[in-house]
DNA sequence: ATGATATATGTAAACGATTACATTCTTATG
DNA sequence: CATAAGAATGTAATCGTTTACATATATCAT
């Protein structure tokens, strides 16, 4: 194997400022004071060279892995990417690597690669959790690896969590819909086995029983969290005898397939079919109807995770922390409404 | 700082089998003979230990190691997060870990990223670069580490690449609209400084001269790769003595700009302004108008990179290889042509 | 000025692996 | 049986940091 040397060690730096390695040190980590004069000459010493400290020793030295593993369900949907975003800002100014993967809400592919983490004894884990079962995080559980679950939380992994009030919005977005008339409310989901999916159903739900509305499980249908998902699940709902009026979808990528179904189907959006859904996305001002949306804050969700795990690493034994962000309904012209 | 010890060294095992660490570190890394009956011992006292060989010591000593540094230009443009994609699967069945950075088409963040990843001695990199500029990229080309330019190229960066053909492809899309009967078509492009901007001008100015339509400096403006970049530009267009009767947009994000100004302005696309854009997205199909692209395989542009840097690691001395990949023009309603 | 005290710096020993080189043990050959 | 050649193993230096400890320098009260 070829051999990669980087000349520009912390000796060389400590030479061209004539200061000991110790002294450069102290001055990188901030660990212990300084004189001005030799910090002064030492970061002048650090620019000029463009010395960075080799991760390795460093990790070697200090006993800690530097870096962070993030296990995403899907790294195309804006979703996650915002959250990635975030994650990725927060990290940049830490001393900490990212290292990416992707579990195509794949509960195997997702446990490779927490495998694989948890050999590598990384720092800390952000995970989006695709598999509701306990047998996937045995081990996680086990390594004592500073971890925080993003968006979707999992009982049997007690763990930093940061995520959306789903019930409360999916609440709030079923009473909107409900407040413009509509009876016949039908409700597009995820996988059961996925929190978020549970809560949101549970949120349209508990709305329905609040306006005295009888909750028909015909308008209910869980699919994929894909594109195809949601197109499959406005078919069925598209081909009950009686169609409903208004519609929740509770994920961006189904609200995709379910518009390609509605226009394949030529239904007119609010007039024969009210819609509100979740996710904001930047395409949406140039749809044919603008979308009425629960707007996630994803990039902050990713920043929060992000420093929730920071402290945790610092201080392991804090008290389980669970952070809770709001979405925020943005009504635009598929609900139907006015303002 | 939590110390993260994992007792079980090389020595402990060592000891165990009754060998020296040499002696196990023959047997893990296969580099060199070792007695089968010490062999024996070795693997034993290793399985029972539950050791593995600590990643920061191994790379601290033999230098690159199993890690692949990816830094996208940004990580919310749907551009990049599907070569993003495409680069984790493959290395997904690699023995290669992704380092993810975020430069934000900032130059100076980028090099902060190339420098950290330089100085961890990652086993490779692929890089969306940002700067035009060779300063940039002294380090990187001094530091020889394998490396493959992803969409985006720079005279001073020589290495292998994996790129659309964008001349042809911006070619193309001019040529489409001016078969449909245009003369005045303008162009919304990128910064001057990055490769992909220069071809795709210069992909439209060739198709003009070629077409004998004169080019008009004013129908041509390039801005930043934002969606604030492809306002501002329209909003020039718009408001020109003589509007263009038709757009070459090379940028989705700039797409997305130029839409909210056109909606603004309530400009009935394809009749008063025939389109073209560069990128295909999921939502088009639900856009008030769907849009007419140039669709660009950013998965496909994303495996032959990473399949490429992982050829060149195996093998440092091949010839430089550089893949072009073509885009493919799908015809939808903003161009105002039937098929 | 003088020591006592506080502050700044340097020296050198880790961290846990790999590996050049030295050493010991086999084996084969005359 | 002696010995050279070759194979197996061990010893110790090394990678680039951090940091305990030793040392030097500055500050202050007397």
């Amino acid at each position: 194997m070829r051999k990669k040397k980087s000349n520009i060690t912390i000796k060389v730096v400590a030479d061209r400022a004539g200061v000991s390695t110790a002294t450069v040190s102290r001055v990188i980590t901030g660990s212990d004071v300084v004189s001005p004069r030799r910090r002064k000459r030492v970061d002048r010493a650090i620019k000029e060279l463009g010395y960075s400290p080799n991760r390795a020793a460093r990790e070697l030295r200090i006993g800690a892995v530097l870096k962070i593993g993030v296990v995403l369900s899907d790294i195309q949907n804006p979703f996650f990417t915002g959250c990635l975003a975030g994650i990725e800002s927060v990290l940049q100014s830490s001393d900490y690597v990212l290292i990416l993967g992707n579990s195509k809400e794949d509960p195997r592919i997702e446990k490779m690669h927490l495998n694989s983490l948890i050999s590598d004894g990384v720092g800390g884990i952000i995970l989006a959790l695709t598999s509701g079962y306990d047998d996937c995080y045995q081990d996680l559980a086990k390594s004592d690896i500073p971890m925080v679950a993003i968006d979707r939380e999992s009982k049997y992994l007690l763990v930093d969590s940061v995520v959306i009030d789903n019930v409360s919005a999916s609440f709030q977005a079923t009473e909107c819909l409900a407040k413009l008339g509509h009876r016949r409310i039908g409700y597009i989901g995820g996988p059961l086995h996925i929190s978020t999916s549970q809560e949101r159903l549970k949120g349209y739900k508990e709305a329905l029983t609040n306006l005295d509305i009888p909750i028909e499980d015909d308008l209910i249908v869980n699919g994929q969290y894909r594109q195809g998902g949601g197109c499959a699940a406005m078919e069925e709902l598209l081909n009950l005898p009686e169609r409903p009026t208004a519609l929740l979808i509770a994920n961006n990528l189904m609200t995709l397939g379910a518009l390609e179904a509605i226009y394949q189907h030529d239904i007119q959006i609010p007039e024969a079919l009210a819609l509100v859904a979740f996710d904001d996305t930047p395409w949406n001002i140039a749809l044919k109807t603008p979308l009425t949306v629960i707007a996630q804050p994803t990039y902050q969700l990713g920043e929060f995770a992000a420093k929730l795990l920071l402290d945790r690493i610092k201080n392991p034994d804090q008290p389980l922390q669970k952070i809770m962000l709001k979405g925020e309904l943005i009504i635009r012209d598929s609900c139907g409404s006015k303002i």
